[in-house]
DNA sequence: CTATACTTGACTATCTTGATCAGGTTAATA
DNA sequence: TATTAACCTGATCAAGATAGTCAAGTATAG
């Protein structure tokens, strides 16, 4: 599970959507990086990936832009990064493991599903709300 | 926390010193290739990287090798990974990080501290043990 | 003195990461 | 219908990491 710049960026977008998904018009490209500081050219690229897993829509053409297609609520952060291609170690297969290499390699296992299980615990919706909340007390101070 | 193969083989030439590490003489990198298949020259570079971490030591000259320096029971795999380099994550650092930026970047920690905590509770003397147990009980088939 | 074994430093090939760009397509609107 | 805003696709690229390799040197036992 290491986590790339990708992941992150497609996080922060995945957040922003889920904020505005009541919103009658989709959000674009360029919202999402005025807001965040992501670079756009690669911000579509991410939103790309994102769309071929399903988690979000785009509709073309003028005012067009990207749309959560899934259930903030249940979406968790090791939802988006697997769909990102944060596909699990593994390290190496070798041939003919010994003993020694296959007990390494379930403690690799082991670490790598608590990363996972920790992401599987934060669900977007949750997000959300925190930063929300937060941006709020900014204002108010 | 990325586990490679550099890690990997770290972990295997470890467990291999400590199973010996009563022996008069010093391990010498040619036992250990034979042993588990790691390619000669990578194991030089890699043995020298857990010698400036002072985890081993090396014997010059004829009858030469390695030899343990420290504590197999005390010393888990989170060392040995830390020593060959495993920095954390980080992922990116914002100039101006948002609300949102701060969030996840705790989350990724949080992941990668769960990873750490794994390979922290994994001693290098139970794996010594258990691969040493495994092996008698092949010759028992 | 010679064989064995470690030491050092440089070198290479391939992959991944983090982007960028050009040119094309779609849809709303004036 | 012409314009414009926005997404779509595919190519490309630079930098760094990963996984090794190689050659020439040095130390020590016997």
């Amino acid at each position: 599970m290491t986590i790339s710049a990708r992941v992150h960026y497609a996080a922060l977008a995945m957040a922003e959507l889920a904020a505005r998904q009541d919103d009658v018009a989709p959000v674009s490209i360029r919202e999402i990086t005025d807001r965040h500081g992501v670079p756009g050219p690669f911000l579509v690229q991410i939103l790309r990936t994102l769309r071929s897993a399903g988690l979000v829509e785009s509709i073309r053409g003028s005012h067009g832009g990207y749309r959560l297609l899934v259930d903030a609520s249940t979406l968790t952060l090791l939802d988006i990064a697997e769909a990102m291609g944060c596909q699990e170690s593994g390290c190496r297969t070798e041939a003919t493991p010994t003993a020694a290499d296959e007990m390494l390699q379930e403690i690799w296992q082991e670490a790598a599903d608590a990363s996972r299980s920790v992401l599987a615990s934060k669900r977007l919706i949750d997000m959300v709300h925190q930063v929300t909340r937060d941006d709020a007390s900014m204002f108010y101070i």
